[in-house]
DNA sequence: TAGATTGTTAATCGATTAACAATC
DNA sequence: TAGATTGTTAATCGATTAACAATC
């Protein structure tokens, strides 16, 4: 669904008012069937001999992926990765706000990221406690995620964005969201094996 | 495969030596059946009555991913994320050397990172004409993102590790791995919505 | 030889695609 | 009414699981 909403927005920014799945589905490079089906899974958004309005589709859309309400984020671990997160403002566009950081490093702890103040990590039971926190994002060495990770459930977060190098072995009751970027580097390095053999055998 | 190559990993650091396809099973949460299958398209790596031996299996997993060679990395965008990327150290232990960042901020071109030299992107050319190249990170946004692409394709560049929010259109013969990371909060956020429904309903 | 466990075939399941009737 | 295009059912395909013979 992600990524069909990311194709209606352009859509919008082109100013496109309707469109058909056969169309979608050229640009999507996906079957018009496949996009027929999923949206219909979601409720019927089509309309006969018409085909999709772009920003009906888009909002509907935002409402599924839980786009129209604010969600406060927390960043749990402020080294490269959990910094480079808290900068990217596009995330607060679509809802997401970092209300705040936690490290362990003492040098990183009082500062300012953008405007979000990096606190120490005995500090977040009691941040949890008075601000709601509804995403905690988990850019920590794998040593310590399982253990953070375990933490957070126990506080009563639901949520976790895990960008560890580990699975999260929680409750089912907890979302948990995997970026994996060395599994998704060495995908990238299997396709390139994989792309240089179908080459030669041509 | 790369999930494999991560727990195989985990289980050689824990001094384990063999391995069933249904004790892997548990620890990965797949069937047994799954594992042998996916093993077994690869080539016969274990043994019938013993299993399969950690190291060996790897070792081959590693090669079949293509971590057996150094690839000579280039990170195109030095902001937050390519910052972010050329620090992590990580990479550099599975034979993924980054040599060049690149950027068009003046106030970037001509530091360093990690002991690595932030380029002008003017500079781009050259470089992949000079060093060997085998893979582009695209951490730009995405409105400079789509040319930046077509010119390493250009300049002979047939992967990209693309972390800019939109898909590239490139000729077939050029990998593209995508890390998306706005679908994956939102892919998050649909899990809350929809665990939270789910919830609720017991 | 007996026990364990793979490799591999067959059965099941789910997801994708095709087709078309419903309807705007 | 005719044309377009969805919603939805049926057919196809591929991936997952189960089963078991092969073999260490």
């Amino acid at each position: 669904m992600p990524r069909y909403y990311r194709y209606l927005g352009e859509l919008m920014d082109e100013g496109v008012e309707r469109i058909s799945s056969n169309e979608l589905s050229v640009r999507m490079k996906v079957t018009a069937s496949q996009i027929r089906q999923d949206l219909n899974n979601f409720g019927g958004f089509g309309q006969q001999g018409y085909g999709y309005n772009v920003q009906y589709l888009y909002e509907e859309i935002g409402s599924i992926l839980g786009l129209d309400c604010q969600h406060n984020v927390i960043v749990v671990g402020a080294g490269n990765m959990g910094q480079a997160l808290a900068n990217y403002v596009k995330f607060e566009k679509r809802g997401f706000v970092i209300t705040g950081l936690f490290d362990i490093n003492p040098a990183l702890i009082g500062t300012m990221i953008r405007g979000i103040k990096i606190y120490s990590m005995d500090q977040l039971p009691e941040f949890v406690r008075n601000n709601r926190v509804d995403i905690a994002v988990l850019t920590l060495p794998k040593e310590r995620a399982e253990q953070a990770a375990e933490t957070l459930v126990r506080l009563g977060i639901h949520a976790i964005w895990n960008f560890a190098h580990l699975d999260l072995d929680l409750p089912e009751d907890v979302v948990v969201e995997n970026v994996h970027l060395s599994d998704s580097l060495m995908q990238l390095s299997y396709n390139i094996v994989k792309n240089r053999r179908e080459q030669q055998n041509k």
